[in-house]
DNA sequence: TCGTCAATTATTTTT
DNA sequence: TAATTGACGA
């Protein structure tokens, strides 16, 4: 069957998806419908110019794009009957880079059980590097080094090489420490992220075999998110697609928010420049926003002078105008969203077509309070990862060195966890017999040692001799375990056992307990959810893939507030992120928060005087950008004049990113607490976008601040202080205020009265009266006079219930515990309810019994 | 060696 | 605000 793909795309993305052979650059603008051209071509490729599957290589940056790429390719193939001829591979730079180096380990010289580092293990392991090398570990040593390395490794530059270009002390000291933190991670026989790629690079580069054997593996490459590529991953994929050149790259210069991680623009910018043979399409149509929205986002980034002109329009006219607010703080901003939302509710739009967007993760919290008090259904995505939660890390951390031993860091971490005696003296011990037993020895192989006794000279005796015996035994066991095969939930599983880590975490951690019990399960039940995947697809489930989807997906998992779990999943809830999380999502309704100088453009002191600061101004330009064509149909930008951040009051005023929007798409709501648009500076001068523009006067109505521009030039902290301090004196003199009542928004024809404002401020430096009583009921609560919102909408049954009380046939394989025997996979099952004999195969004992069902606990 | 309590301090975005 | 670090006593 051909597939005639003119019907189903505009002339822009026909012609993109058509494209054949050699390079092309897409500039696809937000919303014009990029992943269609991707999927697209796929399908063109493979049914009409017949290109096997397996040849098709798609390239994305995070799993989140892989995934819904895999499942919109599938989608198109089934529908043409053509699914069943294998797939092509869509993976992250990432994760294509670890099986890479895994199959090609021996070139590459690494061990192919090589563990992959996080930030947190970065972070330790260049600590310990400064100290070998007998510098002073202090925060901004560390955190220059951690800069320096990082960005040293996505130029592609090996530690001579930065050590070569350094100029002066500090930057040699980084090009040494650099060197020596590489010796620690070989030591400990693991790569961090930059080393994925970069020594994906080194193998493809030095070993011509496995270059041309890579190339005909893959011979049509596409790479999504182009603009968010650094230096080391533009020249993987040059090393990938070879003499054929034949590569399409689909990126957007103005949404690239990827550049404090190395990306650079330049490689959109530049594309020609490296191929000049390509082509080039722009897709400007947008399929998403109103022109509305599109006519106020762009004038964010016009001003930004390096970047590809695009133009988008649409086809749907007009459309709502884009709402400003300013909040008297920030929990008022934090209410007037939290009515938006029911109000949007009213007018037919779904909670989970809703999303609010903010810079910093500590800004979720005002959001969630006003949330959870009005009975808002939410989820927040990011957050502190499932994967770097504490629980979490020592449980990888013992199956990380039962698979790779030499991971000395991941060893490090749980010798004492739970505690067995084992402390700092004898931790230190330790490392002075690995020392003596030649550079290379590992701790573990001290362990061992001392484990055997084989070592007699008295260092270890009673009950520390025992300890270390204990956990030799527990890892010889789980790495047998893991050669056996065993899967690898029913081995975490055995560890959480053996080692009585529940019953640490009880004693050690009796309020949050509870938590991190459920988290550890979680990841038991995310290890069975692998293995039946695995199972599926006819592939063994085994440890080293496991441990590396974990280190690679940066599970967005949903940290929810403290409502009960089934009223959470009864509604489909409404989306907290940051704008960096929202890349590549779109929303019926979108309230960005935190509109403010220094939030949006986030701004730190330090960056005053960077040379690249007029860079660092424009991918803020960029991020907001980002975050206002997330919208479909409607747009809201809010600040507050005083912000709550980190338990303390700042005074805070609009962005100047602000004054670049056209005033004709733009409405101030009513009850904003400043209805002017003219944020205290005449639009002539507002435009450009300059570090000295901060320090420039906000609101004349705002107090604490000199009204004589030309007095003086404070730095960004200096006003700060300034206003805070004003205030507290304001405050001072002021006759005893009444406080206002908490979280009953006025009614929404009622605009705050002058003098509330000022109570409002003052109520500010007051103890929080008491927050409102929770709902009772299930509904929303409607918290304002409008008759219209009495109807509030039905909160609708979610669709990610989990499975309670599972099915009898479906418990073979799964994981369950008994009080005796510990933990072991169910093998069989006979009869059902509670009577039912379950067969279950201990691992540590090597047993299988016949116990009923009742005296079992399943996971 | 371990647990408690006080002090300190850092606050961006993430594969 | 919250999370981490450091000192101290048991």
């Amino acid at each position: 069957m051909k597939l005639d793909l003119k019907p189903l795309l505009n002339p822009e993305q026909y012609e993109a998806a058509m494209h054949h052979q050699g390079p092309l650059l897409i500039l696809a603008g937000a919303g014009s419908g990029k992943t269609r051209v991707i999927t697209h071509r796929i399908a063109h490729l493979h049914v009409n110019l017949g290109v096997p599957l397996e040849r098709i290589l798609a390239v994305t940056f995070t799993n989140k794009a892989a995934g819904e790429m895999q499942e919109r390719v599938r989608h198109l193939l089934h529908g043409l009957g053509a699914g069943e001829r294998g797939s092509p591979t869509l993976s992250t730079f990432h994760a294509l880079c670890a099986r890479f180096l895994r199959m090609y380990a021996e070139q590459a010289g690494l061990d192919p059980r090589f563990s992959i580092v996080d930030d947190d293990d970065h972070l330790a392991l260049l600590k310990r590097a400064i100290v070998s090398l007998e510098i002073e570990a202090t925060p901004e040593v560390v955190r220059g080094a951690s800069n320096a390395i990082d960005d040293a490794k996505n130029r592609g530059l090996d530690p001579d090489q930065l050590e070569e270009e350094a100029i002066g002390a500090r930057a040699e000291e980084d090009a040494r420490i650099y060197r020596a933190y590489q010796l620690e991670l070989r030591r400990n026989q693991s790569l961090d992220f930059g080393d994925l790629i970069l020594e994906a690079v080194r193998l493809l580069r030095s070993h011509p075999a496995v270059r041309r054997q890579t190339q005909r593996r893959w011979v049509y490459l596409m790479v999504d998110e182009f603009q968010d590529t650094n230096p080391v991953q533009y020249e993987l994929l040059r090393l990938l697609c070879g003499e054929e050149r034949n590569l399409v790259v689909v990126g957007d210069d103005d949404q690239a928010i990827y550049r404090w991680r190395g990306a650079t623009v330049r490689n959109i910018l530049d594309f020609e420049a490296d191929f000049p043979e390509a082509r080039i399409v722009k897709l400007e149509r947008n399929y998403r926003s109103t022109q509305m929205i599109l006519d106020a986002s762009g004038a964010v980034v016009a001003p930004i002078t390096q970047r590809r002109e695009k133009t988008l329009w649409t086809e749907q006219r007009g459309g709502e105008r884009v709402q400003i607010f300013t909040g008297h703080n920030s929990r008022e901003e934090a209410t007037w969203v939290a009515r938006g939302i029911q109000r949007a509710a009213m007018r037919g739009i779904d909670y989970d077509q809703c999303a609010v967007f903010y810079r910093t993760n500590a800004q979720s919290r005002q959001i969630e309070e006003q949330f959870r008090a009005q009975g808002l259904p939410y989820q927040i995505v990011g957050g502190v990862s499932f994967y770097a939660r504490s629980e979490i890390k020592d449980l990888l951390a013992y199956l990380k060195v039962a698979l790779n031993p030499a991971n000395s860091l991941d060893l490090r971490r749980i010798i004492n966890v739970p505690r067995r005696g084992i402390g700092d003296k004898s931790l230190d011990r330790l490392d002075a017999l690995a020392a003596s037993l030649g550079p290379d020895a590992t701790l573990y192989e001290a362990i061992g040692l001392i484990a055997q006794a084989t070592l007699d000279d008295g260092t270890f005796k009673g009950k520390q001799l025992e300890a270390f015996r204990d956990l030799y035994q527990l890892l010889e066991d789980l790495r047998r375990d893991i050669l056996a095969g065993v899967p690898p939930s029913v081995i975490a599983a055995a560890v959480i056992d053996r080692t009585g880590f529940v019953a640490w975490l009880e004693q050690t951690e009796p309020q949050s307990a509870e938590d991190r019990k459920q988290n550890l399960w979680e990841l038991v039940a995310a290890m069975q959810d692998f293995e039946r995947e695995a199972e599926a697809q006819g592939q063994p489930a085994t440890l080293v893939d496991f441990l590396e989807r974990s280190a690679l997906v940066q599970q967005n998992d949903t940290v929810h507030g403290d409502e009960p779990e089934a009223r959470r999943l009864q509604a489909r809830p409404i989306t907290l992120m940051t704008i960096h999380a929202a890349k590549g999502l779109e929303f019926d309704a979108v309230w960005v928060v935190g509109v403010e100088e220094g939030l949006i453009p986030l701004l730190r002191e330090r960056d005053r005087d960077a040379p690249d600061r007029m860079d660092k101004l424009d991918e803020e330009r960029r991020l907001l950008y980002v975050a206002m064509t997330r919208a479909r149909k409607q747009l809201a930008l809010t600040n507050a004049k005083v912000r709550r951040l980190y338990g303390k009051e700042q005074l805070a005023w609009p962005s100047s990113f602000l004054g670049d929007l056209p005033p004709q798409t733009l409405e101030v709501s009513r009850e904003s607490a400043e209805r002017d648009l003219l944020w205290g500076k005449p639009p002539a001068q507002r435009s450009g976008g300059d570090f000295d523009e901060l320090s420039q006067l906000p609101a004349d109505d705002d107090p604490g601040v000199d009204p004589n521009p030309h007095r003086r030039r404070p730095t960004l902290q200096a006003i700060q202080e300034r206003r805070t301090t004003l205030h507290a004196a304001l405050q001072a003199a002021a006759p005893a205020p009444t406080l206002r009542r908490q979280a009953r928004p006025r009614a929404a024809e009622e605009p705050p009265a002058a003098a509330a404002l000022q109570t409002d401020l003052f109520a500010l430096r007051r103890p929080t009266p008491a927050p409102p009583p929770e709902p009772e009921d299930d509904t929303p609560r409607v918290v304002y006079d409008d008759d219209d919102l009495a109807a509030a909408p039905p909160l609708r049954r979610g669709a990610r219930q989990r499975p309670e009380a599972p099915e009898d046939e479906d418990l073979v394989g799964r994981t369950a515990s008994h009080t005796r025997e510990g933990f072991g996979t169910i093998t069989a099952v006979a009869g059902d309810g509670d009577m039912a004999s379950v067969t279950v195969f201990f691992p540590s004992s090597g047993r299988e019994l016949t116990i009923k069902k009742r005296y079992l606990k399943i996971y």
